[in-house]
DNA sequence: TTGTATGCGTTATCAC
DNA sequence: GTGATAACGCATACAA
């Protein structure tokens, strides 16, 4: 608990020098400073960081907004975002986001963080015109679902990467296929399929196939997967469904041995994102390999070069001028084939 | 960046008043408070929570400081962590825990934090003390492992739902087991291995039997645990092994398939936590159950309840006082059998 | 019921 | 080189 003032009064200067030491300012005679940090050495004297930051107006804290932690693709983001973080000095506040309190989140983190990560997550106009206004600077990992503002955001591109697929699965001879994937236009797995659909039509193009395609709901989770697979009538004819998600694919993969569907010879699974979870489900499922890391590296920092710019002008412009376009990283994805795929089953 | 002054000269009423209001104190004229809300309203004004926790010494965040949040066991206790801290009231601040790292730690948590979880850390007994002399608490979910400060601890008690394990072992005639775990007495697994030999001298005098076992070291990760195993020699005797945790089990159940030995004919396995994942693999893995959320919950308690006290006495004693004990709050874990756990082969 | 004044621990702008 | 001193935005004891 000891504070500038005491340092000050044991060395015998002004707080004024011990602020200088602090902050390694060259000008402060050798012999000062040494008193100094003796002084702070007896005290256990560490300086306070929120008086820091409420002079400076600079926190050094980015709160990440994530979507459900449970599942190891976003945990593994945290993980990667936290590390990045913390190299560029900022520290991680991590909150599961509720759009449902939504409201708070401003007076939660307001004077409180210096820029936002939204993990999965989609953030109501409303909310972002605010942040913007605060100059909060606001990035996504993962391409917000249909109702949410529009920000900067880093995400797989889903359509490459998903061509990669489709010429796979046309290629084994798949003309039937069935995609799972969000619970919904807010989903974050929303623009996945938005990215699917639109594959489809450039693969059937590009290979000259006709591909029948059935869209099924889940949202992500585990539970919600395996049940949907367990309702559908026996007769569904897909003879591949490729999962918006890894957590969707072994739901499916589960309910696929419940029923005695046998994965691959008679229903082949593709997934997303490639966590460790699938390559040790039986059978090992193909996934594209989303790549973590290098997402976070890279929200991470253009978030810090945001928040760089915004203490630059300082209420520049209040207009959304064009100056601040919205930045969209896309970055590739590589499939990584597994026995989970298979050739299409002749059906009679 | 409206501040509390705007809003008063907005009001026409005094600093102090906007106060009175933001705290809802109910002396407040009801004409003067609406007055107040619509020039909050107006100007969009939030309060900035730095500079009241400047002025209440009380930050409303907490520090959790993680092993590694890739296993989908702390970040399934980080998500209730986050849940219960939001519920009383605290923000969470993520970081993951490096012990070469220690000492700048508590200058970036200076005056930041009202209290401190351990996610499977360790804390060296230097550090404890400076936060104890700063007055923030700090709780550890897990047993910290054996070179660790002593600290408030919320844990499955493992003597007890090894004695689980054990007797159904025994029960399908397992004579020589294996246990798979820490990777040195720092290892928050640590305390689980000690737990384990402790109960099997506790199972050998109950059922009057001798078992044998070996202890392998592996470090609760996927890939060490893999190796490990791949480079057993063959005629190893032991005909179930026990995993400290999910992933390790995970990792051993790999090896098995690659080594051609089959789970449960030839070897059983048994695990610790019970993530999803341990369901889903081939075949899926009998284990203890961890109370994940039931631990965060209680260990958040704890936590709020000596940042309470902590904020009463205030420097009450500098002293380690007798009253200061350290609490151990011990949890029940059920077994869950799986097709992983079988009959003990018999060997010739 | 409301206003004035002080201080929380910093940083930063001046003088000296 | 160093020392006063004014903010930063808020909470609160005390006065009115």
């Amino acid at each position: 608990m000891a504070t500038r003032n005491d340092v000050a009064r044991l060395a015998g200067v002004s707080v004024a020098v011990v602020s200088y030491v602090l902050n390694n300012k060259s000008f402060v005679k050798e012999e000062t400073r040494r008193r100094v940090l003796a002084a702070m050495e007896e005290l256990g004297y560490t300086p306070n960081l929120t008086a820091r930051s409420l002079k400076t107006r600079r926190s050094g804290q980015l709160a990440v907004l994530a979507n459900f932690i449970g599942n190891p693709f976003e945990a593994g983001i945290l993980l990667h975002l936290e590390e990045a973080a913390r190299r560029q000095g900022y520290m991680i506040n991590y909150r599961s986001y509720d759009p449902d309190r939504e409201p708070e989140l401003l007076a939660q983190l307001a004077g409180r963080v210096d820029g936002v990560v939204l993990l999965g997550q989609s953030l109501a106009e409303e909310t972002r015109a605010s942040f913007r206004k605060k100059g909060v600077p606001v990035v996504s990992v993962m391409t917000p679902g249909k109702a949410g503002a529009l920000v900067h955001t880093v995400d797989v591109d889903w359509a490459a990467a998903y061509r990669q697929v489709l010429a796979e699965l046309i290629r084994l001879g798949h003309r039937h296929i069935a995609y799972m994937g969000h619970g919904g236009p807010s989903d974050p797995l929303y623009p996945r399929m938005e990215a699917f659909a639109a594959a489809v039509q450039e693969a059937e193009a590009a290979a000259g196939v006709t591909l029948r395609c059935d869209w099924l709901a889940a949202g992500g989770r585990y539970e919600p997967a395996r049940e949907h697979l367990l309702e559908l009538p026996e007769a569904s004819g897909f003879t591949v469904l490729v999962c918006a998600n890894d957590l969707t694919a072994i739901g499916a993969c589960s309910a696929c041995r419940e029923r005695g569907w046998a994965v691959p010879e008679r229903l082949s699974i593709v997934s997303s994102e490639n966590i460790l979870m699938v390559s040790e489900t039986h059978p090992p499922i193909a996934t594209l390999d989303y790549p973590r890391e290098k997402a976070a590296y890279l929200a991470m920092e253009l978030l810090v070069r945001l928040i760089g710019a915004s203490g630059k002008k300082e209420e520049s412009d209040e207009v959304e001028s064009s100056a601040a376009a919205v930045e969209e990283i896309r970055l590739a994805s590589s499939f990584i084939p597994r026995s989970s795929l298979a050739q299409a089953p002749q059906l009679s």
